[in-house]
DNA sequence: TTGTACGCGTTATCAA
DNA sequence: TTGATAACGCGTACAA
C-alpha cells in the first residue's frame, strides 16, 4: 500500500472552497474568523487527518516549540530527574526537549550549543561543565535574545535565570543535625575543586559548628574528588592516623559511603561510633546498612522551576528579562546513619 | 546592541557574486563544484559566521535530523543509560534527540509518538509501555516509511527492528551460579504481569534447575510487583513459613533487596543462610551489605545497537527494510550476597 | 561547473 | 471575515 500523501492545509482550504490563509486561521484560534468557517474546517481537518507540519510552521514563524538541554551526564539520578522534571512542564506546554550531554568536556559543551542554535531551538536549560571557564557559546544564545536557564552549576558571570539549592543551608541543616545527636568532631568531606556548590557546603559546616560553639579543626577537613573511593581514602586515613572523630559529614553520598564500608571493616559502628551524613540523596541512600542520611535537591522540582523560569522568559518582553536566581530550600532525610539511640 | 540578521545562503551569494545553488552545493559535498569555489564559499562562510538553519533545510529536503526517543520514565538508571547510548551514537551523526515519557501511560505514549511525527522527526527509538495494547500509533509510524526500534518492552505484533537482552539466558546464568554455590532450595520472585521478560525468567529459572536435576518446586516462586515492598512480603512469608529454602534469585533488585532486608532483620546471613541474585544490576546493589549478585543487561550498549539499527534502516531502502531483532547477551556479575564461603 | 526556477507548508501583511 | 500574495531559507530538477 503506497502511504498517501501528507493532508496540508491546502487540501482543507480546496475542500471546502476558501483559501490556506483562512485554514490556518481557523487551526490557529485567530478570532477574526467566523464560528461556522472555523467548525467546517476543524471537522474537514478531522475527516482528512490533518496533521500540522511544525517544521514549516517553525520555518515561517520562527518558533520551534523545542528546547534545548544540556546536562553533564544523562545517567546520573540527579540530572535524569531534572531532565524529568523539565519535560513534565515543557510537554505540557506542547514544548519538546532535545537532550544532550557534555560529559564535562568543554568542546562538547560547545558543540551541544551550537547544534542546539543550529537546530533552532527556542532556548536552552543548561547545567555547565566542571572544567568550563568560557562562557561565548553561552552568551551568543543570549545576543540572540533566547532565552537560557541556567541549573546547579551555574555562574555568575552570564545575566540570566538560575535555579540552584541553597547549599549552605543544606550543609548547616546536616551538620546541625549531627551536633544535636551529640557528636563534637564531626570531619568534613569537600571538593578539591573550587566550585561554588562545594564552597557553600563548607562554610555551612563551619558556621553551624560555630553557631554552636564548636571551634572548626582544620585537620578534620578532607580535600579529594568526592567518589566512593576518596571516601574510602579518607576514612582509613582518620582510623591510621588515630584522629579524635565521632561523626562524617560528606558533601557527597559516594564519599560518604566510601567511608561507611571501611568503618564497618574496621570494626566502628555506624551511627553509634561515627554517625554519618551525605549530600544528593541518590537513590541508594535508602539501600545500604544503614540507611544513610543524606541532604534532599528535589532535582524534579528543580526541573520544574528551570522550566517555569524558560517559559517565563520565553513569554516576557525580550528586552526586559530580568535575570532571575531562585533558590530551592534542600531538606535533611535523616536515616539511621545519623540517629543515635538515645544515651 | 542588535543583534544582527543571521546570514544566509544568500548573502554569502552575494559577496561571492554567484548564486544560493552554488553556495549550496559548495557547503553539502556536493562534487559538481570546483575547487576555488568551494574554497572561496566556506571562507566566506567563516567570515560571515553563517549558521546552516536546519529548519529550512529540514523543510525542503524531509529530513530533520531529530529522532523521537520515548521511554517509560527518565529517571530510572536503565532507561537514562539507554537514553545516554543512542544520543552518543546519535550525536556522532548529526542527530539529536528528542526526549519523551510515558509514565506507563498508553495516552501518553500514543500523544509522544504523534507530537514526534508533527515535529517530524525522522524516525523513533521506544520502549512500550507496560499497559499498551494497540499499536496503532506505531503502525502510523511505520506506514509513513519512518524507522522504528523497539528496546526492551517490545511486541511481536510489530514487524520492525527490536533489541532486547536474552532474559532466559540471564536467569538460567543467575540459577545455575546459585546451584554452584551448593544452593538446593532456589525461591524464585517474578512479575504477576504476563510480560514477556518475566516469563522468559522464569523460563531460564526452571530449565536451569531442570538441567542441574532438581525439580521445580511451584511453592517456592512467587509473584508480585517486584518492588522493594513485594520482597519484604514474599520474604516474610517464606520465614513465617518455615518454607526451606537456601537461595532466591529475583527477576528484580527491587524485590531481591526488600528480602535482604527481612532476612538480616531476622537474623539470617546472606549468603551463608541464604544466597541472594537480583536482575536489573541497578546503580545501588555495589552499594548494599552485603553487594548484591545482579544481571547487567548492559543499558548503554543496548542504547547504542537501537541506535545502529535505527540508523540501519534510516540508510537502507525503505521497502526492504528487514525487521532485525537483535538480542544482547547478558552477564551476571557477581557480588559477595551469592558467594559462599568454600565449605 | 554554474545558473534558473520552483516548491517544501505555513504564516503574515495587506487589501478587499 | 476572507482572499491574494509573498516570504521564511534551503535544495534540486533542469537548462545552459
Amino acid at each position: 500500500m503506497e502511504h498517501s500523501k501528507k493532508t496540508t492545509i491546502h487540501d482543507i482550504a480546496e475542500r471546502l472552497n476558501v483559501t490556506a490563509s483562512t485554514v490556518s486561521r481557523a487551526l490557529n484560534g485567530n478570532p477574526r474568523i467566523s464560528d461556522n468557517t472555523r467548525k467546517a474546517v476543524l471537522k474537514a481537518a478531522r475527516e482528512l487527518d490533518y496533521e500540522p507540519n511544525q517544521i514549516a510552521s517553525a520555518l515561517r514563524s520562527g518558533r520551534t516549540q523545542l528546547i534545548g538541554m544540556l546536562v553533564p551526564t544523562i545517567n546520573r539520578a540527579f540530572f535524569s530527574s531534572i531532565i524529568r522534571g523539565v519535560e513534565e512542564v515543557a510537554n505540557s506546554l506542547d514544548y519538546r526537549v532535545i537532550v544532550s550531554q557534555s560529559n564535562e568536556i568543554f568542546e562538547n559543551e560547545e558543540n551541544a550549543v551550537k547544534a542546539f542554535l543550529n537546530a533552532r531551538v527556542d532556548g536552552i536549560i543548561a547545567s555547565i561543565g566542571k572544567n568550563t571557564e568560557h562562557f561565548n557559546h553561552y552568551k551568543q544564545v543570549l545576543d540572540r535574545g533566547l532565552p537560557l536557564v541556567l541549573f546547579d552549576r551555574t555562574t555568575p558571570k552570564l545575566q540570566t535565570g538560575q535555579v540552584v539549592i541553597d547549599d549552605y543551608q543544606g550543609a548547616y541543616m546536616a551538620t546541625t543535625h549531627l551536633i544535636e545527636q551529640g557528636c563534637e568532631r564531626i570531619v568534613h568531606f569537600t571538593s578539591e575543586r573550587k566550585i561554588d556548590i562545594y564552597k557553600e557546603r563548607y562554610r555551612g559546616y563551619v558556621n553551624a559548628l560555630q553557631d554552636h560553639g564548636i571551634e572548626p579543626n582544620h585537620s578534620l577537613v578532607f580535600s579529594g574528588n568526592l567518589q566512593l573511593e576518596d571516601g574510602r581514602k579518607h576514612a582509613e586515613q582518620l582510623i591510621q592516623g588515630k584522629v579524635d572523630f565521632d561523626a562524617i559529614f560528606s558533601a557527597s553520598d559516594y564519599a560518604a559511603m566510601g567511608a561507611m564500608q571501611v568503618l564497618k571493616e574496621n570494626g566502628l559502628k555506624v551511627p553509634d561510633d561515627v554517625a554519618l551524613v551525605g549530600f544528593l540523596n541518590e537513590p541508594f541512600t535508602s539501600f545500604t546498612d544503614p540507611p544513610l542520611t543524606s541532604v534532599n535537591q528535589f532535582p524534579i522540582e528543580m526541573g520544574q522551576t528551570a522550566a517555569n523560569l524558560f517559559f517565563n522568559a520565553l513569554n516576557s518582553d525580550k528586552k526586559k528579562i530580568i535575570p532571575k536566581k531562585t533558590v530551592i530550600q534542600p531538606e535533611l532525610i535523616v536515616r539511621a546513619s545519623s540517629l543515635r539511640t538515645a544515651p
